[in-house]
RNA sequence: CGGGGUGUAGCGUAGCCCGGUAUCGCGCUUGGUUUGGGACCAAGAGGUCGUAGGUUCGAAUCCUGCCACCCCGACCA
């Protein structure tokens, strides 16, 4: 194994690629397009799914759990749902396996045949809405305001670790309401969520905006996503809210009885972020020395690395750090003290750089003598001898730098990646540089597919901030009243 | 599904053209010396050469089929 990570200048998807592997996040597994979350990277994902989870119940959502299976008639029921995901369906066809009575192990018994194929899930609106048919009768039953942690499975022809897996782990909210006023609200409110969790948890800001039609879920009336610059100044989609209008409601015959005694259709929204949150977070701080993370989300946030000759020293050390250790856990920071002395302390340095540990401190002899203890940030590679007095305090205060400075350097990156392009040529020009481009777009899908088609850049999203602002479409020259922001994407 | 490439120890590789059962590095084990930015010495363990068949006295090497994975396209969160 080489020392050094491909560098992102010269190969960014090996880089990404080297760097899931190396710093053990994930990997490939025995089925095509599948991958092992390794306990390093699970337990970021956990990490992510606690605060997400605390979100959620916050605004008075409840977990519930639905069923991997879905029978093969229920997908049909809804038609630019089953055109949007029906390409990419693993489908279940029996249910036994016997002994290959010519030898070579087993086969799939012809006998088990299910009557009626199974899907498995891509994504659970039907399952779920069929099941809220009986749920719901009144206006009291609603709203119903209901998340799942789960996976899926999407059969995607191209597959990377993170970023689009065969089979990806998520949460999908799948929320009812009596008014389309309120699912409206709830679609837009899970948004704020969503983009509440990258920008503050993740350090990744987002622009908040809608889908245009082209770009929108198979089933929804409208969906809003936040979206985000990685490093190489492609745009990744990293959560989605879907206002579902009646659609489902309809497909399932789920009404309630109203106020007024009278049966109305249902209003219906469906939320959900995925394990690709891992790739947005690798892709938007990493290095070429390895993993950036966020305090908030690191699963060690400081290591503490000692440097010493025999046991004794080792001791020595051990009394100074443990009473560190134990107030740093007190104030709810994970601390790894790594007294293994089976690897320098070089070689320690450059494998929790690689993990993207936010601080080290690394302490010997000369720091016992003097006092002071070494504190290095990941973020910044500074590192800076310090008292040994208050460093309990210097390492809360620096963990909170951290979070603050990366999701900055993040921020300024996208500013000074994103361009207000006003013709055709400059665009052309400037979609080959990468980064966003904010343009006028005639609204057509005609045009934007003509866009694609020809730059390989798509209408990221619609921002939900955008001015009003008269002017003329990029590509064809008809009046356009916003700009919209356009891409290449993950 | 098209185009390209690769399968040799846990990982990365040499050998293949020109057949004689396998090279080197990392990692691993043991012992010792080390430790302020990826330590060193010594001794070890570890391989159905992707798979099935063929040619041959003999196949990692030549031939054929199959499988898997990676990269590039069409599809997608």
């Amino acid at each position: 194994m080489s020392k050094s990570l491909p560098s992102r200048s010269e190969n960014y998807s090996e880089w990404y690629n080297e760097l899931v592997k190396r710093a053990d996040l994930a990997e490939n597994s025995a089925v095509r397009g599948c991958m092992v979350i390794k306990p390093y990277g699970f337990s970021i994902w956990e990490k992510m799914q606690r605060a997400l989870d605390d979100m959620f119940k916050e605004t008075s959502h409840t977990n519930a759990y639905f069923p991997l299976f879905i029978p093969k008639s229920y997908l049909s029921k809804e038609a630019s749902h089953v055109e949007g995901f029906a390409k990419e369906c693993a489908v279940v066809t029996h249910y036994r396996l016997k002994n290959d009575p010519n030898g070579g192990g087993v086969i799939v018994d012809p006998e088990a045949k299910l009557e009626e194929e199974l899907i498995v899930r891509p994504t659970s609106e039907t399952v779920i809405w069929s099941t809220y048919k009986n749920w719901i009768q009144s206006y009291r039953d609603l709203p119903l305001l209901i998340n799942q942690w789960a996976n899926v499975v999407r059969w995607e022809m191209r597959t990377r670790l993170f970023l689009r897996t065969a089979e990806f782990l998520w949460q999908e909210g799948h929320t009812a309401h009596s008014s389309k006023q309120e699912a409206i609200e709830e679609t837009e409110q899970m948004l704020e969520v969503y983009a509440n969790f990258a920008e503050n948890f993740m350090a990744v800001p987002v622009i908040k905006g809608i889908k245009t039609a082209n770009e929108r879920f198979a089933g929804a009336e409208e969906t809003y996503c936040i979206e985000a610059m990685m490093q190489d100044g492609k745009a990744l989609q990293a959560g989605t809210s879907h206002f579902l209008g009646q659609n489902f409601a309809k497909a399932f015959d789920v009404k309630f009885l109203n106020k007024e005694n009278q049966q109305e259709f249902v209003w219906g929204t469906s939320w959900g972020v995925s394990t690709r949150l891992m790739g947005a977070l690798i892709m938007a701080h990493s290095d070429d020395q390895g993993l950036v993370l966020p305090p908030k989300l690191a699963p060690i946030q400081v290591v503490i690395v000692p440097i010493f000759k025999g046991e004794e020293q080792l001791n020595n050390i051990k009394s100074k750090i443990d009473p560190i250790v134990k107030e740093l856990r007190s104030k709810g920071v994970s601390v790894k003290f790594d007294t293994t002395d089976n690897q320098s302390p070089g070689f320690k340095f450059a494998e929790y750089e690689l993990k993207g540990v936010p601080i080290r401190l690394a302490i010997g002899n000369r720091d016992i003598e003097n006092g002071t203890i070494e504190l290095a940030r990941r973020d910044t590679k500074s590192k800076q001898s310090m008292p040994f007095e208050g460093i309990v305090d210097s390492v809360v205060n620096t963990l909170d730098e951290i979070q603050h400075a990366i999701y900055q350097k993040a921020l300024d990156f996208r500013t000074e990646n994103t361009h207000q392009v006003n013709t055709w040529e400059e665009f052309q020009i400037q979609i080959e540089k990468g980064g966003f481009i904010s343009a006028h777009w005639d609204g057509t899908s005609e045009t934007e597919e003509q866009i694609k088609e020809l730059t390989k850049a798509t209408i990221r999203c619609i921002p939900l901030d955008a001015k009003e602002e008269v002017g003329t479409c990029v590509y064809s020259g008809k009046p356009s009243g916003r700009r919209v922001i356009f891409a290449r994407a993950y």
